[in-house]
DNA sequence: GCCTCGAAAATGTGATCACAAAATGGGAAA
DNA sequence: TTTCCCATTTTGTGATCACATTTTCGAGGC
């Protein structure tokens, strides 16, 4: 559970060492992205515990960006504090908080899809397309990260054409929530099984201009996924 | 726009100095909580620019918690960070934000509302109709300090109720958002013509425990003062 | 009077230090 | 071998310092 450090980082620095600031994000930001990229992907199992500073050792930073961060991942539940503790670790979901994460990316995400057919055009069609491959490439191969990734890139390739920057939020939120679950749920089950996707409709639905059949097929999409993790928590 | 010293913090402190930290909560929560109320309760208006140090020094405290703490409310959008000076203000609503604001709170908070029915008592009964006398004492009054405080009070203690965690989250986030600008038009307005508080009838379903109604009747509070803040916007 | 320019103050960001509490680990006792 | 205890290490938290950038504001020139 290495972390690469951030190679845009690499000219690190004496107390108040020499920063360019414009231009380039802060190191607060790219510690964040490193994070929760890391949490969307599963990288991080639920109950891992981590620390500020094997963090920010791990990544050539100083404790301070990665307190920032970390508290920023805290407020949108990616994280958590243990109350008797206080120590750092990736949350686990109960039946009950799983129950409401489905709900809410079941209400937010079909509506974001919905938003993004007055926006979609032929090129990021082929995008989806290719995620689409890579994301059956993956399934091919076992290879549950790959399709972690690309289911990813897949659902916010859309989401993010919905110009619709409340909801997005929310959905990256309940991304990062289910994230760690989610992959240890297809880690556990291989990719054989994994979830009929539709894709293939949310595509031709795009194609056609369908708004309706847009809402509808993400709402499955969704809904089926979340389904087979409220399974293996039962089971 | 003083803040009054957080009371419990009283007792600093040189570097590393001597807190008891069993029992009572960090000063970054403080800070938070803090922040948070005024926040909700409007006490800063949109486009208000805060920083780091006038707020620490106006709570006794240094730059640190606040930093985190402040981090926490840009993670909310409650706060955010100008793009061309990295300075922090509290952001304005675009008309377009508000219409998300709006379905968001629509959605959830008649859900948990929905859900509270259950959990349900007479004492909690009787606290909701002594929040609401506050309320129409305060718009009686023309207090619309008063009355945006009892609002959020009778609105929370239900949604508290709920045992959804992670609804209740995203309603705490969600009134961080709008927080400002509802205290701008409803400070515009005068107490007035304040929308015709559903909050009798709301409490009368509660009563009787028909579920069905309490989530009609939230919808409608929440879609009439979302309402109002949509008019305001525009004209 | 109005504008311009430069010095001073303020601000966000990152690094480092200090401290209390919790976790860890290894040796002694049973 | 197992259990208990104490020293060492690790961790989160808050304060402070250093630095580059931006804002502020008053003096001087038109």
């Amino acid at each position: 559970m290495t972390f690469p450090a951030l190679t845009r980082l690499a000219q690190t620095s004496v107390p108040g060492g020499t920063e360019v600031r414009d231009e380039e994000s802060s190191v607060h930001d790219q510690v964040y992205e490193a994070l929760a990229n890391r949490l969307i992907q599963g990288q991080l199992p639920p109950g891992k515990s981590v620390s500020l500073r094997t963090l920010a050792s791990g990544l050539g930073v100083s404790p301070m960006p990665v307190r920032e961060a970390v508290r920023r991942l805290i407020a949108q539940k990616a994280l958590e504090l243990q109350p008797s503790n206080k120590r750092l670790r990736v949350p686990s979901l109960s039946e009950d908080r799983l129950r409401q994460l489905m709900m809410a990316r079941q209400w937010v995400e079909p509506e974001l899809a919905f938003r993004a057919v007055a926006a979609m055009t032929r090129d990021v069609i082929a995008e989806l397309k290719a995620d689409d491959q890579r994301l059956m490439a993956a399934l091919g191969k076992g290879d549950v990260d790959g399709y972690m990734q690309a289911n990813h890139a897949f659902h916010f390739r859309i989401y993010r054409l919905a110009q619709a920057d409340l909801f997005l939020d929310m959905a990256k939120t309940l991304w990062l929530q289910s994230g760690p679950f989610m992959r240890v749920v297809f880690g556990r089950l291989g990719t054989v099984q994994l979830p009929q996707d539709h894709h293939q409709e949310l595509i031709r639905a795009f194609e056609t201009g369908d708004a309706g059949a847009v809402r509808q097929h993400m709402s499955d999409d969704v809904h089926e996924g979340m389904e087979l993790m409220l399974e293996a928590l039962k089971g």
